[in-house]
DNA sequence: CGCTCATATTCGCCAAGGCGAATATAACAC
DNA sequence: GTGTTATATTCGCCTTGGCGAATATGAGCG
């Protein structure tokens, strides 16, 4: 694989990564599918900006987006080059690390587990992994 | 370490990566230290434009500059914070595979092993382990 | 001092992209 | 069809940063 020509542009890959809001985006996916309105919920952002930094991920190729309904679930699309992948796995690994991406996984899983979520949020999908550790 | 805050700033580190000039610069030097003279034969771009991204990188904390009489050679200056660490390491073997990063290492060599090298570069200081290297 | 060489910086110009505000689309309910 | 909800896109405006061209700095030589 990857001899006639760039397996991953490298370049994209990076320009993705950086700005922080798209980072924060990526950190809150994490290994599972997040709702869009999530993302505005927990970043505290307008919703026009959670979406073009999403379309952006979407682009370059770092995250994908399924349909449900009126809901858009976004994941992450790891990289199929062997390079491209290792280096998201410690991005991902560094993310998990820093301040400010801490406290969004907190926010995201308390509002995906409070008695009575947001306003915004009521009837949401939420991300299948914490609606199921709600237990 | 890195608990009053960022040990390392993640986007300013993407933004420096988002370049394929930058790219290009940062697997010349490797793990060596390269005269600014060689980076501009060998990437066949100005001077000036070599300068501006050495001091982009600079700026952003992943090279370092040494004088020497009229040349300044740069070398990689590998981030204190492990995570950023790993993931530079992770960049350096993603680029030792691309085909045009290999290309530019192959003349690197060439132009530093020639018997009657270019006019400009006559005199120049040679990378410590490619001048040894040529026995 | 002046001259030359290696490198750095500045100056316009232009494209990419970040933002808020407004608007468009898509799916569902009625 | 209308209306509502969730998401996406478009539109100006502004900043960042890429480029070539010109100029500035810094070090050595005579």
């Amino acid at each position: 694989m990857g001899k006639t020509g760039k397996a991953f542009d490298m370049e994209r890959l990076f320009k993705a990564l950086a700005d922080r809001t798209r980072l924060r985006l990526l950190n809150l996916i994490g290994g599972d599918e997040v709702c869009v309105c999530f993302f505005v919920e927990v970043l505290g952002e307008s919703q026009p900006k959670i979406s073009r930094h999403l379309a952006y991920l979407r682009r370059a190729g770092v995250v994908a987006a399924r349909r449900e309904g009126k809901w858009m679930h976004y994941r992450i699309s790891v990289p199929a080059d062997a390079h491209a992948a290792r280096l998201f796995a410690e991005v991902r690994a560094w993310l998990a690390e820093d301040g400010e991406m801490r406290r969004d996984r907190e926010r995201l899983v308390k509002v995906c587990c409070a008695v009575s979520p947001p306003v915004q949020l009521q009837g949401a999908p939420r991300p299948a992994s914490i609606a199921t550790a709600r237990g």
